[in-house]
DNA sequence: CGGGATCTCATACGAACGTTTGCATCAATC
DNA sequence: GATTGATGCAAACGTTCGTATGAGATCCCG
């Protein structure tokens, strides 16, 4: 029944797409990655998305629930993705892989997410629900997929939360590294995204592997 | 010659140790870390300080030199502790691994620091002049160390650049992650900070080592 | 002991903040 | 054609922000 894996309900409840209740999640989206919750003044949120300022009050009640949605709306696809992911796979190491792919396949396409993400981890305290939700399908998902292989010998023993945590660390800061390098240049050219993907997956891969992967 | 390696003058030019500075700069690093720059207000400052209202303009200037000078203290010891690990190694592989180790040692004293890069790498302007040169020598330290291994057939073939980036990724986010899991809980009983080290190391070996490790 | 430098303090300032308010607009309903 | 409810808009609200100011305290050194 109603398919939807995501809480906050991000649909009017009365025309069809109501115009600048969209605008201003998009808007948010852009404002709220770019100068964090605090920097991001609803005057500035509400001019990006040409709409008056009172607009967030009127369709979301606050600015803070403003925040929610738009953190909902980047989230709630990645937690599909990472599901698809695990249950498509063959054996437990696929599952992973699929997961780390996943993760860049969603990077790709909401470049936002992990600054919302790292935004709520460094912000102190505790997390708004649609990252704790996230988080804990996502670690819940790879911990599973860890259990599996190390039980069939596929995959080394470890501490799975540790293992959860490294391989989530790739994707997120590759793609943000990435980012900030071909910006901010200096270093070296910059970081083509596929590129990335293939090294985080091999790197993963040689170290839950039992076999060398050569 | 005056042997330190940062830029901002931490120290006042006056009297030996001016209690009221360095109040500020504990207090700042605090609220700074927990809260973000926008979201630390001077005055939340000031009286976690235990100082007056106006002793940020009168010390350091402005809340953003203030920031500044918290910044470059929390970093600039990475940057030393980083450079004799590099220094002090016997091989490339070692070499990386101990600077995978400095970075714990830095965190386990400094659990600020990465709230300060990730609050800067996710803001989306240029960082500030102590984030980029941590970065760039962390990365160039890196870089040198891996172009030694690869050169002499120790370390396996890669884009530089991307396995820096993994390697730093690692004690960064284990750590981040382990005191937002033992303190939320939900997911397990936490991290001890050991343990976390350990894996990484070893995360980082098998990842990086032609040889299988075992 | 006196005077200049250094620091603390209370207070004030203008700007920006999130939110509220009252009215205008407009399409759908009866 | 009047009524209603949803939405847009401009203006104003009270609060908090970072910074400025000037008078008092404190200290050092002659």
């Amino acid at each position: 029944m109603m398919g939807t894996l995501s809480t906050i309900d991000t649909s009017p409840l009365t025309s069809a797409d109501s115009d600048t209740r969209t605008r201003l999640l998009d808007a948010g989206r852009r404002v709220f990655a770019r100068r964090g919750y605090e920097g991001a003044s609803v005057r500035a949120i509400t001019r990006e998305a040409e709409a008056n300022l009172g607009a967030v009050t009127y369709h979301f009640g606050s600015k803070r629930a403003l925040y929610e949605a738009v953190v909902d709306r980047t989230l709630a696809p990645l937690r599909d993705r990472v599901t698809e992911a695990a249950a498509s796979s063959r054996t437990p190491l696929d599952g992973v892989l699929g997961v780390v792919r996943a993760f860049f396949a969603h990077l790709g396409e909401n470049p936002e997410m992990p600054n919302f993400m790292l935004q709520q981890v460094t912000s102190g305290v505790e997390p708004i629900e649609p990252v704790q939700r996230t988080m804990q399908h996502v670690i819940g998902t790879l911990s599973a997929l860890l259990l599996g292989g190390q039980r069939d010998g596929s995959i080394r023993e470890s501490d799975r939360l540790l293992t959860v945590i490294g391989i989530i660390a790739l994707p997120v800061h590759l793609t943000l590294a990435g980012r900030l390098l071909s910006k901010a240049g200096g270093i070296s050219g910059g970081v083509p995204a596929r590129l990335a993907e293939e090294h985080a997956v091999q790197f993963v891969e040689r170290a839950l592997s039992v076999k060398e992967a050569q």
